[in-house]
DNA sequence: ATCATGACATGTT
DNA sequence: TAACATGCCATGA
Protein backbone atom coordinates (compact mmCIF):
# COMPACT_ATOMS: atom_id res chain seq x y z
CA UNK A 1 0.00 0.00 0.00
CA UNK A 2 1.85 2.81 1.30
CA UNK A 3 3.35 4.40 -1.81
CA UNK A 4 1.70 1.31 -4.59
CA UNK A 5 5.23 1.81 -6.20
CA UNK A 6 7.00 -1.26 -7.61
CA UNK A 7 8.64 -2.77 -4.46
CA UNK A 8 5.98 -1.93 -1.52
CA UNK A 9 3.03 -3.31 -4.16
CA UNK A 10 5.24 -6.52 -4.62
CA UNK A 11 5.83 -6.80 -1.56
CA UNK A 12 2.04 -6.83 -0.70
CA UNK A 13 1.16 -9.63 -3.67
CA UNK A 14 4.18 -11.89 -1.67
CA UNK A 15 2.88 -11.92 1.84
CA UNK A 16 -0.51 -11.60 0.35
CA UNK A 17 0.18 -14.94 -1.16
CA UNK A 18 1.82 -16.92 1.81
CA UNK A 19 -0.79 -20.05 2.48
CA UNK A 20 -1.27 -20.64 5.94
CA UNK A 21 1.03 -22.90 7.95
CA UNK A 22 3.56 -21.95 5.74
CA UNK A 23 6.46 -18.78 6.25
CA UNK A 24 8.69 -16.50 4.56
CA UNK A 25 11.78 -14.47 6.46
CA UNK A 26 11.83 -10.61 5.74
CA UNK A 27 14.90 -11.72 3.76
CA UNK A 28 12.82 -13.90 1.32
CA UNK A 29 10.39 -11.64 1.15
CA UNK A 30 12.53 -8.85 0.53
CA UNK A 31 14.08 -11.11 -2.87
CA UNK A 32 10.90 -12.17 -4.18
CA UNK A 33 10.48 -8.61 -4.26
CA UNK A 34 13.51 -8.54 -6.58
CA UNK A 35 15.30 -6.12 -3.45
CA UNK A 36 17.33 -8.89 -2.01
CA UNK A 37 18.77 -6.86 0.42
CA UNK A 38 15.65 -4.98 1.46
CA UNK A 39 14.69 -7.14 4.18
CA UNK A 40 14.66 -4.19 7.05
CA UNK A 41 12.41 -2.26 4.27
CA UNK A 42 10.15 -5.04 4.20
CA UNK A 43 9.93 -4.59 7.86
CA UNK A 44 8.85 -1.32 7.19
CA UNK A 45 6.44 -1.76 4.77
CA UNK A 46 4.85 -4.55 6.83
CA UNK A 47 4.89 -1.85 10.16
CA UNK A 48 2.64 0.80 7.63
CA UNK A 49 0.04 -1.92 6.72
CA UNK A 50 -3.40 -1.32 7.24
CA UNK A 51 -5.10 -4.12 5.50
CA UNK A 52 -6.20 -7.64 7.00
CA UNK A 53 -5.85 -9.28 3.77
CA UNK A 54 -2.67 -9.34 4.40
CA UNK A 55 -1.37 -11.76 6.86
CA UNK A 56 1.61 -10.33 8.33
CA UNK A 57 2.28 -12.79 11.00
CA UNK A 58 3.48 -15.34 8.38
CA UNK A 59 6.61 -12.88 7.62
CA UNK A 60 9.00 -13.81 10.60
CA UNK A 61 12.89 -13.21 10.62
CA UNK A 62 15.34 -15.00 10.18
CA UNK A 63 17.05 -18.31 12.15
CA UNK A 64 13.48 -19.01 12.89
CA UNK A 65 13.12 -16.26 14.78
CA UNK A 66 9.63 -13.94 15.78
CA UNK A 67 10.47 -11.16 14.59
CA UNK A 68 8.69 -7.91 15.36
CA UNK A 69 4.71 -7.09 15.32
CA UNK A 70 3.71 -3.26 16.26
CA UNK A 71 5.17 -4.38 19.80
CA UNK A 72 2.66 -7.59 19.89
CA UNK A 73 4.94 -10.50 19.57
CA UNK A 74 3.40 -12.66 21.81
CA UNK A 75 -0.06 -12.59 19.22
CA UNK A 76 1.94 -13.06 16.30
CA UNK A 77 3.25 -16.15 18.11
CA UNK A 78 -0.20 -17.53 18.93
CA UNK A 79 -1.25 -16.49 15.30
CA UNK A 80 1.38 -18.83 14.14
CA UNK A 81 0.82 -21.75 16.47
CA UNK A 82 -2.92 -21.31 15.62
CA UNK A 83 -1.94 -22.26 11.75
CA UNK A 84 0.42 -25.22 13.67
CA UNK A 85 3.73 -23.90 13.38
CA UNK A 86 5.17 -25.68 16.39
CA UNK A 87 7.36 -23.16 18.42
CA UNK A 88 10.24 -24.05 20.49
CA UNK A 89 10.55 -21.37 23.18
CA UNK A 90 10.73 -18.31 21.27
CA UNK A 91 12.10 -19.84 17.89
CA UNK A 92 10.55 -22.43 15.59
CA UNK A 93 12.07 -24.60 13.16
CA UNK A 94 12.57 -22.22 9.91
CA UNK A 95 13.35 -24.97 7.69
CA UNK A 96 10.03 -26.70 8.02
CA UNK A 97 7.84 -24.18 7.58
CA UNK A 98 9.53 -21.69 5.20
CA UNK A 99 7.81 -21.48 1.77
CA UNK A 100 9.99 -21.57 -1.60
CA UNK A 101 11.70 -18.58 -2.49
CA UNK A 102 10.76 -17.65 -6.11
CA UNK A 103 12.17 -14.81 -6.77
CA UNK A 104 10.08 -12.37 -9.28
CA UNK A 105 11.36 -9.63 -11.44
CA UNK A 106 13.48 -7.39 -9.73
CA UNK A 107 16.79 -5.69 -10.59
CA UNK A 108 19.89 -7.88 -10.21
CA UNK A 109 22.25 -5.48 -9.17
CA UNK A 110 25.85 -6.49 -7.87
CA UNK A 111 26.12 -8.84 -5.92
CA UNK A 112 28.96 -7.79 -4.23
CA UNK A 113 27.59 -8.00 -1.02
CA UNK A 114 28.73 -4.01 -0.70
CA UNK A 115 29.57 -4.94 2.49
CA UNK A 116 33.38 -4.09 3.52
CA UNK A 117 32.41 -5.75 6.20
CA UNK A 118 34.42 -3.83 8.37
CA UNK A 119 37.26 -6.35 9.29
CA UNK A 120 37.32 -5.19 12.75
CA UNK A 121 41.04 -6.23 13.58
CA UNK A 122 40.24 -5.86 17.46
CA UNK A 123 43.32 -6.63 18.92
CA UNK A 124 41.86 -8.04 22.08
CA UNK A 125 40.81 -4.79 23.68
CA UNK A 126 38.08 -5.19 26.78
CA UNK A 127 35.16 -4.42 24.73
C1' DA B 1 26.09 -23.38 21.10
C1' DT B 2 23.76 -18.78 22.18
C1' DC B 3 23.72 -13.97 22.96
C1' DA B 4 25.61 -9.36 22.30
C1' DT B 5 27.99 -5.82 19.64
C1' DG B 6 29.89 -3.50 15.38
C1' DA B 7 29.32 -2.42 10.46
C1' DC B 8 27.04 -1.97 6.11
C1' DA B 9 23.10 -2.76 2.74
C1' DT B 10 18.14 -1.51 1.48
C1' DG B 11 13.61 1.11 1.36
C1' DT B 12 9.69 3.51 4.29
C1' DT B 13 8.01 6.85 7.08
C1' DT C 1 17.59 13.47 9.42
C1' DA C 2 17.12 9.25 11.97
C1' DA C 3 14.62 5.59 13.24
C1' DC C 4 12.90 0.95 12.00
C1' DA C 5 8.57 -5.34 12.65
C1' DT C 6 16.00 -7.20 9.13
C1' DG C 7 20.13 -9.88 7.21
C1' DC C 8 24.67 -11.41 7.07
C1' DC C 9 29.27 -11.64 8.60
C1' DA C 10 32.96 -11.40 12.22
C1' DT C 11 34.37 -11.45 16.82
C1' DG C 12 34.01 -11.63 21.94
C1' DA C 13 32.21 -13.60 26.14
Amino acid sequence: VATADGFAARVLSVVRRIPPGRVATYGDVARMAGRPRAARAVGNIMKGLSRPDIPAHRVVAAGGRLGGYGGNEALKRALLQAEGVAFRGTRFNLNAYRIAVVRTGGTPRSRGRGNARARPSRLKTRR
